[in-house]
DNA sequence: AATGAAGTTCCGTACAACGCAATAGCTGTG
DNA sequence: CACAGCTATTGCGTTGTACGGAACTTCATT
């Protein structure tokens, strides 16, 4: 099915409100761009994001001259370098990053588990840093990449300190959906896990978005108390299981103690 | 002085020329933004890019619909995780990425001295690993930053395995610039020294970027045997030439060798 | 209260961004 | 080798839209 682009078009009430047009298409265009790990030719971009290839062209010029984008010898386009600086400079202005990696590795060392960090984002899971350990298995996300925060560990674990107000607003801007038999859809299940973590001092991902995969992480607090991030390892449920969730809630909540004085 | 904006002032041919304009300034507003390291206010932004606060609320109003930046409680903006997720799909793509951090850990903890790894990228060394070493005294650039190639111990490693005409190319686009009294800046001397980086097999850059600064590198080759990268470690001068500028050279080509491989 | 600065909304206009169509390059195929 | 099919690029006329000015609202400072 091929959609025909009219000019006057527009039409999608909820969506390009507000802002302007071709700033909103060429964001997307960079977005669309991100998500391929090859070159894309100008052709496949603009139909992804479902623009006419001329308007595409002259969007993708002025990312280029900013060095958001980049075209290779065959004119097909890739990420510029301009996207890391500023993703760069974003790092910069989270107050954990700068000591988010040794954290990791520290976790990751001592557990011989994967570890991660993430802080809150917009009711979702930014991980800005990764350790993968010594039997990586290859199931944790990536840096960068974001997830719900009410089916992961860390989204717990931060959620779990925060007023049952603002868990409220989170769960209600990105409403759970049930991503294996295991997830937690309803608020009820989800405030009463909330408690237990409270409780506990660690909260626990039960192969709650990925078939297979338990993860185990804590809060780190600011020096008022508040949670500006999370810490967690991830394994194959059964690996984890025989090390004892227990004990590798206790060392990860030791950890994101330690870390947050 | 204050300029006062028209519609059809544009102006400045060698600018914006070919792209669309309110994207291009959307673009200078984000990468103005990450030069802030605090929330900035609309009129604050958009002065510095000289554009009309309501031009600029309209572009930042995009910007905010994608994530790219975000608005505090008080209305100021700061970035968007957007430019994160982004900038991280950019790294994915950087060949050597993957292990960029293992290797500029063990070369600053062997050497006790910040360890960088960097890849050119338009004339310019990009960093995209720091290691910060025992005695760290702050003068490392940070990832995400960029500096010419021709003042860097990364950018002479790098150059010193291209062709000339590519070597040339870059000087060309990016002509070099007495920054210290010891810069090498007359392609003679530039030349020469990369004939010397060759032989040797590491590059020096002796106080040639920042006064009191010394940092030796060594290119990281693809299977090819092409330049993909380099590594680097920097330190005060004194100290470093107390720790012997050979043997510092030797040991960051063996890392960057073995690392090729 | 008055002043000033910053943020926001509204609006008419001009022009810049748009989509179309046509051209040019490239690849593979009958 | 011509031809068809695809992609990238250029030129162009139209109109919709991005623009800046002015007015209004907050909010902070005097």
């Amino acid at each position: 099915m091929t959609v025909v682009q009219r000019q006057t078009g527009q039409a999608s009430p909820a969506e390009g409100q507000g802002g302007v047009r071709a700033v909103t298409r060429a964001l997307d265009l960079l977005i669309e761009l991100s998500s391929w790990d090859r070159p894309v030719g100008l052709t496949e971009l603009a139909r992804r994001v479902d623009l006419h290839p001329t308007t595409a062209l002259r969007l993708l010029e002025s990312l280029r001259t900013r060095r958001f984008v980049h075209q290779t010898a065959d004119r097909s386009y890739v990420l510029g370098s301009q996207t890391f600086e500023v993703g760069s400079a974003f790092l910069r202005n989270v107050s954990i990053w700068s000591q988010a990696n040794q954290l990791a590795d520290q976790l990751a060392a001592s557990t011989g588990e994967t570890a991660s960090v993430g802080v809150l984002d917009g009711g979702q899971i930014l991980y800005i840093a990764i350790a993968r350990g010594q039997h990586d298995v290859g199931i944790a996300s990536a840096a960068g990449t974001r997830h719900p925060a009410y089916c992961t560990s860390l989204g717990k674990a931060i959620m779990a300190e925060l007023p049952a107000e603002s868990v409220a607003q989170i769960l209600r801007d990105d409403p759970p959906v049930r991503l294996t038999p295991k997830t937690l859809v309803d608020m009820d299940s989800l405030f009463r896990e909330l408690g237990l973590v409270r409780k506990r001092g660690y909260a626990v991902d039960n192969e709650e978005r990925t078939p297979g995969v338990l993860c185990v992480g804590a809060a780190i607090r600011d020096h008022q108390g508040k949670p500006v991030g999370a810490l967690s390892i991830s394994g194959p449920a059964t690996r984890m299981r025989e090390k004892g969730i227990a004990e590798l809630g206790r060392s990860v909540a030791t950890s994101a103690q330690a870390f947050s004085a």
